[in-house]
DNA sequence: TAATTATTTAATTCTAGAATGAAATATATA
DNA sequence: TATATATTTCATTCTAGAATTAAATAATTA
């Protein structure tokens, strides 16, 4: 019956070990069970058995590499539930948050190595839009007038072509539904606004905060206002 | 902490009494507490303990009228998560449900007296495509044609006109996430529909199947394709 | 007014299912 | 080959939180 399956999933989402490894997976990178017992705080052993239940149910699914076995969403939905549910705790009653409906976490944030979020969509799209980078196949290609930028904004992307890692592609934001940029000049950018202090790292988060430094320069160098 | 919260609504919204009082509350009724404790078949001191939990959280709001308490959504978010968690249902790996990816509930049923899901909305634009309704405020007013048509139809518009309760009003479908037709109108024409065995309700559910000579009829009256 | 219905509260019990501990399996590395 | 690492399995223990029991509160009806 319907209801019952409902329950089921619901419940296995439910559980506190469970919500906290489908929340590190929102990045839409695989991570191995020893990893994702750290982020949940659980022993290997019971991260297996909760990652056996969330396979077993499709939310997961589990690509084997050697001895490790990587665990992501088995497909969009379950981001899209996640989201559901991480929509839901801004706005709590008993709020201490101010005005700002979209919390700091969804508008500016760290995936891995780049930065996410609105703050990284909205950058992406510029780079778009000035043509410093024009989408070829499922990557991003880099233009001359692009590669005049990037040098006057500090990176060397000659090096950064030479590397094995993709130079630039999409990553699909899961708080926007539309892309953001990926790779090695993703990471090169992030880098850059970090020593710049255009942005800086919330401790023991993946937030970021802007500086006002930041909203000037971005504002200067690719006309974003943020 | 954010995630915190996210474990906190997670929680909740993942115990099986909780989540079927959320999924009873999808249509945007307002229930009692009996009520819900019933659907969620649990006694009512657990269900007064949930739902005094989830309107802490701000999940439902109550709304007292005499010694009735009325529990219904605070807020959209709520059926948007549980929208996010239902959509997980269908696709399990070991589904025994064939081709179709919406599973009946969602496709066709009942909201309250009208007819809801993807018919639901269906019905509403062929009426507004045609001209026999048209917005107008937050509410639908019936043209000349309209009214024409009805009476073809074998409803008397002029009866449900006299009547204290809307005659036709749009309300929000949470699986389409647009509106159908709801009203005394509405309620006829799901009558009817049901009279002449174009649908027929399926036992201790909400949801409804389309019969043989409802798909023809349908086709020749609206035009519509189910 | 008393009796009835709706709902909540508080104290206690109970249990599903998570955590733990020990051991097995499987791959990688030296 | 032996050793280390990654992960799972199974049997057992433990506990958060749901259910229960009993009683209080509050509005409604007779």
């Amino acid at each position: 019956m319907e209801l019952e399956k409902l329950v089921h999933i619901a419940g296995l989402i439910g559980e506190p070990a469970r919500i906290k490894m489908l929340w590190t997976l929102m990045d839409g990178k695989a991570y191995t069970a020893t990893e994702l017992a750290l982020f949940a705080e659980v022993s290997p052993q019971s991260a297996s058995a909760h990652l056996g239940k969330m396979v077993q149910a499709n939310l997961l699914k589990v690509s084997c590499q050697g001895r490790h076995r990587y665990f992501s969403y088995a497909r969009d939905e379950v981001a899209y539930a996640v989201e559901g549910m991480a929509n839901l705790i801004s706005l709590q009653k008993d709020k201490l948050i101010p005005a700002t409906k979209d919390f700091p976490f969804r508008y500016c944030r760290t995936c891995y190595d780049h930065i996410a979020g609105r703050a990284g969509v909205v950058i992406t799209d510029r780079l778009l839009m000035l043509e410093y980078l024009v989408e070829k196949g499922d990557a991003y290609a880099m233009t001359a007038q692009g590669q005049t930028f990037f040098k006057d904004f500090g990176i060397d992307t000659d090096v950064l072509l030479k590397l094995r890692r993709p130079f630039a592609r999409p990553c699909l934001d899961w708080s926007e539904r539309r892309s953001h940029l990926a790779g090695s000049l993703a990471t090169a950018i992030f880098e850059k606004i970090i020593t710049e202090d255009w942005m800086r790292k919330v401790q023991h988060s993946r937030t970021l905060s802007i500086t006002a430094k930041g909203q000037l320069n971005l504002y200067e160098t690719l006309g974003i206002e943020i």
